[in-house]
DNA sequence: AGCCAGGCCCTCC
DNA sequence: GGAGGGCCTGGC
């Protein structure tokens, strides 16, 4: 099946591989993953996407793979509303076509929980170690998330066997917290931002950072804006020098300057601190990506 | 060896 | 309201 984006920047590769999502592969030129429910193989075919999807029906997953990429979205009125300075303006130009992913809420919460003071290979082996220790076979070698009733049995103990450090309890409490209706996560998509930033803090391992990205990747928050060490490093080398402001701070001042798609611009500014910084850890680039994924476990044994 | 990573919580001021 | 220490684990 074939999913068109006709006319629309769109950089597939960036875009699976800028941190929004911790369960792509890179396989020569197809890229694979695990995208509601299902495993997908895409590859680039002209202007458009070429997929198969397993175990749904290709044609069903079209609608939702227009979603989840967002390709009916303004991206080019985006650009022109973010594009306050030279700095964003240059970030635009060398990654143009980068989309922020319109993910499922529960997986999105997890993938955060398990991010914080982490880096992407260490998240990404967490993130599969999960799923297949804990989350129902899809097939293909691939498993899905635990659901939140599957996270809460699983305990802390055989989270932090695999690896997850401190962030098992986080994980624990959080989906306790959801498989025991404490927290409505759903109703938070038609919240306010601010509503739904100060019921996402009341979880368990949730501060300012992990909740707006699970605002900005998950909830349509599009001014959501998540400030960690490296956003913080670039907004201080770009634009507020090296005095020393609150996280939060900086965030509202963020949220400020760039408008009501800020979320997009911090995505832009994230993205352009790997090669900034370059050569400092975390910086993701290709060949680690193929190295870390070239024997998938289902192939090993 | 020691520091820090896509943080957060808790304590103390 | 914010500064500082502690926390799992892994990489440099």
């Amino acid at each position: 099946m074939r999913l068109s984006f006709q006319g629309q920047p769109f950089d597939l590769h960036t875009t699976l591989f800028s941190g929004q999502n911790f369960r792509w592969r890179k396989i020569c030129e197809r890229y694979t993953g695990v995208v509601f429910g299902n495993v997908l193989d895409v590859r680039l075919d002209g202007g458009g996407l070429a997929y198969t999807s397993y175990p749904h029906l290709d044609s069903i997953m079209l609608p939702l793979l227009r979603d989840y990429f967002s390709l009916d979205f303004d991206i080019d009125a985006v650009y022109d509303s973010i594009s306050k300075d030279n700095h964003i303006r240059v970030a635009i130009e060398r990654y143009r076509g980068m989309r922020i992913l319109r993910q499922d809420l529960w997986e999105t919460v997890v993938s955060f929980l398990c991010a914080q003071a982490s880096n992407v290979p260490r998240i990404t082996k967490n993130v599969e170690d999960m799923c297949e220790s804990f989350g129902s076979e899809i097939g293909l070698g691939r498993h899905n998330y635990p659901t939140p009733e599957q996270l809460a049995s699983a305990g802390e103990n055989a989270l932090r066997e695999i690896g997850l450090g401190y962030r098992a309890k986080f994980l624990v409490d959080t989906a306790r917290c959801v498989a025991d209706s404490e927290i409505q996560l759903t109703q938070l998509r038609t919240a306010s931002y601010d509503d739904a930033l100060a019921s996402l803090l009341m979880l368990n391992g949730v501060g300012d950072k992990v909740a707006n990205c699970i605002l900005l990747f998950a909830l349509d928050k599009p001014s959501a804006f998540p400030v960690d060490t490296w956003i913080q490093k670039m907004l201080q080398q770009w634009y507020l020098g090296q005095k020393k402001t609150g996280l939060k701070r900086m965030r509202m001042w963020a949220q400020d300057y760039f408008g009501q798609h800020a979320g997009y611009a911090n995505q832009y500014i994230f993205h352009s601190s790997r090669s900034f910084f370059g050569g400092c850890r975390g910086a993701v680039t290709t060949t680690k990506i193929k190295h870390n994924f070239s024997a998938p476990k289902h192939e090993r044994n």
